[in-house]
DNA sequence: CATATAAAAGATATAAATATCCTCTTGACT
DNA sequence: AGTCAAGAGGATATTTATATCTTTTATATG
């Protein structure tokens, strides 16, 4: 993938956490919408939420919710907050002559870089949500909430 | 990286071995042309071999040639023996109703997939080779045999 | 045909990413 | 204050990617 599947997790619960605007989402129920491993979820949103993102609270009644915009939250931002998009910037030869400048090669590699990072820049979360789709970001077709038809007890696994 | 290590090792010795036709290139030569381990080297030409992109001979006076023309090869082709690009095609949270398409988020992910993929399938060895670049690829301008002479270069890391 | 050379192939080691588990701390609400 | 829900953080496990090492096989050349 063009990601790391920890930046694809992290980008799920962000947009999930989007569209729970209001309602703290504990770690079960990010688990349920976003299919991430309860176990390692926490894991993902911790950056997440030291880089201010989202805001977790402890305790009853406590959850995550997100504490951007989504309109002025990227796909960038999210996606640097746990692994950081790596740019070309040395010959990775170390090729003395190099120094302050790409071959041809590494050049278009890093061209491929910006580009896919340009995308992830111009697009905001809101935008994802705002998409004229078929499908709702995560969401099976009917209401989240109720996804099971059953009360809001998480079944194990 | 946009690539794996394995698939820009494989470029690199793509592109050096388009630098020298007709002159088999033995483990040595690649290693010190490209700077991947000499110990690694073989495990990322095997697949290339097979692919009939290049070519091996053993014994006296053999090494690797390239067994294409640079013109009709293109960079994606070389990625895509090592460590083929991925494309999302089906939802990976397996949501029942998102059979048969990807929602925003994914949609998105994987279009810049399919953009990167463009870019490489674009891009031939030749027209790295041929680029305008002060700089040769992978190769110092001088003698490539005689890397220390130069003293007066204490650049910054 | 013997020998030196060079790649192929397999086995093993290391490092990094991903995932799991367990204990500690926080905070809301009696 | 006591209690319990819920996240934080550390320690550990697993998997995958990367790298190394050793043995085997092919081949040009004397």
């Amino acid at each position: 993938m063009s990601v790391s599947q920890t930046a694809e997790y992290a980008l799920r619960a962000v947009v999930w956490l989007a569209q729970k605007p209001g309602e703290p989402q504990t770690t079960q129920q990010l688990t349920q919408g976003t299919q991430v491993s309860v176990n390692y979820l926490p894991k993902v949103l911790q950056p997440l939420g030291r880089a201010g993102i989202l805001t977790s609270q402890r305790g009853v009644n406590g959850g995550y919710s997100l504490d951007r915009d989504p309109e002025e939250l990227t796909v960038l931002e999210v996606i640097n907050c746990v692994d950081p998009i790596q740019h070309i910037k040395r010959c990775p030869l170390k090729l003395a002559t190099h120094v302050g400048g790409l071959c041809p090669l590494h050049r278009m590699l890093d061209d491929s870089i910006v580009d896919t990072e340009k995308r992830f820049a111009s697009m905001t979360i809101a935008a994802l949500l705002r998409q004229d789709s078929e499908l709702k970001p995560l969401c099976e077709q009917g209401p989240p909430t109720i996804t099971l038809a059953a009360p809001p007890r998480a079944s194990p696994e």
